[in-house]
DNA sequence: ATGTTACTTTCGAAAGC
DNA sequence: GCTTTAAAAAGTAACAT
């Protein structure tokens, strides 16, 4: 199997800490955050470092998305919760985290030729007028890919590295089997 | 009995009333569009067929007809785009657009991307360009496909500055912005696409 | 004419309309 | 399906300089 990096641009992680929590008291806590429960029933806060934005709904939920690694997505939520913590001491120090998205990027080191790859290529989506990359879907593992005609590409939906990396090395495989690359 | 037969009666009443609608609503974009009835009937086809497949579920009527004349131009080689299917309908573009890709591939039609090539006649025709210019717009552009040059570039960006390039080196010189217009693109991307398509082809610096 | 900002596409979770 | 978040890819658009 060709090796090929990747580079995580963003994750998407979600949490519960098993507690219901009143918003209100919670932004106490919390600085820049907004609001308007009229608008989305989540609490927005963005942490400083690591650089993420989080999430925050009553039910003691919450999402963080923005970090650039798994470790920085975890640390990023015990920051949000600890914080949390200080109007709130019910809420335990333990709880669990779902990393739910990676998005990587990564590159094919050669130019595609789009309009080629849609009509060798299974699974694909190629609408030049609306977007310039084509979707490719791949079910093992279950990752939608953007490939661009200057041999980007962007990956998304894995839920670990190696998910995200495996994604990227089969569709570069693919493409060489059908002599895209 | 009666009741089971009294319901289909209902039933098939609204499917026909549905029917009359969305053709009326098809007449109405079609005639807008300025489209031939070949096209109006290829869409007609493709709306029936999703009817048929129970792919309105869901879905407004107005959306399917839209998306299926959206098809039908692609399939007869007489591209609209998104935004001009979605300005005549009461659609937005993101409708037809994700309806379009749900029938396409319920329907299991395939429809290659639009080539630029299928603007030229049109675009040429709206600025009063010439059969010859029309050609050699046609030449740029197959050049172009060869080398690359559209993967991923918008198909009537491409299409407006190969007629660009076109006029002038026959002559029949348009301003960008008379064909930016006609194209629906922005002087800018004709800029970009000339720039890129003279450069990477042959033509000298002749504009 | 160039530069900046912003929108298109993909993904997922959250609670609720 | 929508609302909100973040991020990359490359093209195009809108508005400013």
């Amino acid at each position: 199997m060709t090796d090929v990096d990747i580079k995580i641009e963003n994750i998407v992680a979600s949490a519960s800490i098993g507690k219901d929590i009143v918003l209100t008291e919670v932004s106490k806590a919390l600085e820049g955050v907004d609001f308007n429960r009229e608008q989305f029933p989540g609490l927005v806060f963005k942490l400083k470092e690591p650089k993420t934005a989080a999430l925050i709904f009553s039910s003691g939920k919450l999402v963080c998305t923005g970090a650039k690694s798994i470790d920085d997505s975890k640390l990023a939520i015990k920051k949000t919760v600890d914080l949390m913590r200080t109007v709130d001491t019910e809420i335990p120090h333990e709880f669990e985290i779902k990393i739910q998205n990676i998005v990587a990027s990564a590159n094919l080191e050669s130019t595609l030729n789009l309009e080629a790859v849609a009509l060798e290529l299974e699974d694909t989506e190629y609408e030049p007028e609306q977007f310039p990359g084509l979707v490719y879907r791949l079910s093992d593992p279950k990752v939608v890919l953007l490939l661009f005609g200057s041999g980007k590409v962007v990956c998304t939906g894995a839920k670990t590295r190696s998910d995200a990396k495996l994604g990227v090395e089969r569709a570069y495989d693919r493409l060489s089997e059908l002599d895209l690359i | 009995r009666l009741r089971k037969w009294q319901r289909k009666i209902r039933i098939s009443g609204a499917t026909e009333r549905n029917l009359a609608f969305a053709l009326s609503e098809l007449d109405r974009d079609s005639s807008r569009l300025g489209l031939p009835r070949s096209v109006r009937e290829a869409a007609s086809v493709v709306y029936r067929s999703a009817v048929d497949n129970k792919l309105i579920r869901g879905r407004s009527i107005e959306g399917v007809v839209a998306a299926s004349l959206y098809a039908a131009c692609r399939r007869c080689n007489v591209p609209r785009t998104l935004d001009e299917i979605a300005e005549v309908s009461r659609v937005t573009k993101k409708e037809v657009g994700r309806t379009y890709r749900f029938l396409t591939r319920e329907l299991n039609i395939k429809l290659p991307p639009t080539s630029p090539v299928d603007y030229v006649p049109r675009f040429a025709s709206e600025l009063g360009l010439s059969g010859e210019v029309q050609s050699r717009a046609i030449e740029i552009i197959e050049k172009a496909m060869e080398k690359g040059l559209t993967s991923g570039r918008g198909p009537t960006g491409v299409a407006a500055a190969a007629l660009y390039i076109a006029s002038v080196l026959l002559g029949e010189r348009k301003t960008q912005r008379d064909v930016a217009d006609i194209a629906g693109v922005t002087e800018v991307t004709i800029r970009n696409r000339y720039k890129e398509l003279t450069e990477q082809l042959e033509m000298g610096v002749t504009l």
